[in-house]
DNA sequence: AGTACGTTAACGCAGCGTAATTGTGA
DNA sequence: CTCACAATTACGCTGCGTTAACGTAC
C-alpha cells in the first residue's frame, strides 16, 4: 500500500520558517504556550493546514497588537472541544465579549483615523493658503464623541 | 493690574492626575519621552488646554496598543510647527502614511472581527442541531480572500 | 511682615514586571 | 534537528529619598 495518509500535507520546521518567515525557535516557542500543537514523527514536529492556519492568525493578531494571551483565547474560541452544549454555550459567550471588545477596538480606531483626516485637511488648507496666520491646532476640548 | 492672564486655565499636576487617573510619576515620563510639555512656573509644571488634549490622544493611542513611540509621531503630525510649506508638506506626507497604516490596522482588525463573528455562527449552528458530529474549524487555507 | 507648618511637587536614577523572544549547552 | 533553562531586549512605568516651593494660620 502506498503511504499518502502519512504526508497528508505536513510540513517540517523548516518548511514553516520559509513559508511564514518565523524562526524555528519562535514555532517551538509558540508550541511551548500553547499555540501551536505540531504532531511529532518521532521527534520532529510536523505541521498541518490546521496548524498553518492557527500560525496565520497568530501573526495576524500580533500585526495589530494582540498579546499572546489575548491570541491564544481567541484561538481557543476556534477549537470547539468536544461539544458539550453547556461548554459550548459558554465559548458562545466568551466569544461575544470578545467581539464586543474589538468592535470598540475599531470605534477608537476609526475615531483616530477621522482625527488624523482632519489633521491633513488642516495642513492642506494652510499648504493653500500659505499667508494666514492659523495657530490652533488641537482644540482645547474635543470632548465627548 | 488683575493678573488675569497667569491664571489662563494652566492646570497644576495634581489637577492632571485627578483629572486623567494617571499618576505625578507617569506626567513627569511622559513628558521626559517628550509626549508632553508642560510650561513652567518656576519649577512648577502647569498644564495647557493643549497639553490636555495631548494627554488624552496619548491615552486612547495606548488603549488601543500603539507605542508611546508611534503616539509620539501622531503627536507630531499635530504640531504644525511654523508653517514652513516645505516643513508643511513633508508633514502632510508622513500623516498620509500613517493615515495609510492605521486603514491597513483597520482593515485587519476588520477581517478579524469577520472570522470570529463566522465562528460564533458556526458555534450557534452546533448548539441548535446538538447532534452533529461537526469536527472543522479553521479552513485549511482561508487564504487571500 | 515674619515664620512655622503641612501639602504639593520637583529631581533623578535605579529598579521592576511583563512580554516575547533568543542564546546556550547538551 | 531536539530539549530545557537562562539571558536578553524592549517597553512602560514606578519607587524612593531628598529637596524645594507654596499656601494658609497664627
Amino acid at each position: 500500500m502506498k503511504d499518502i495518509a502519512s504526508s497528508a500535507d505536513l510540513w517540517p520546521i523548516g518548511a514553516m520558517t520559509n513559508a511564514f518567515d518565523v524562526t524555528a525557535r519562535t514555532l517551538r516557542f509558540y508550541e511551548a504556550e500553547e499555540l501551536l500543537h505540531p504532531v511529532r514523527r518521532g521527534t520532529a514536529r510536523l505541521y498541518s493546514a490546521r496548524d498553518r492556519a492557527r500560525l496565520k492568525l497568530i501573526l495576524r493578531g500580533k500585526r495589530f497588537g494582540f498579546s499572546l494571551a489575548e491570541i491564544r483565547e481567541l484561538l481557543d474560541l476556534y477549537d470547539l472541544g468536544d461539544g458539550q452544549a453547556t461548554q459550548l454555550a459558554a465559548t458562545r459567550e466568551h466569544a461575544v465579549e470578545k467581539l464586543a471588545a474589538m468592535e470598540r477596538q475599531r470605534a477608537e480606531l476609526d475615531d483616530a483615523i477621522a482625527d488624523l483626516r482632519s489633521q491633513i485637511g488642516e495642513i492642506e488648507k494652510l499648504l493653500r493658503n500659505k499667508t494666514a496666520p492659523a495657530p490652533a491646532t488641537l482644540e482645547p476640548d474635543g470632548s465627548s464623541r
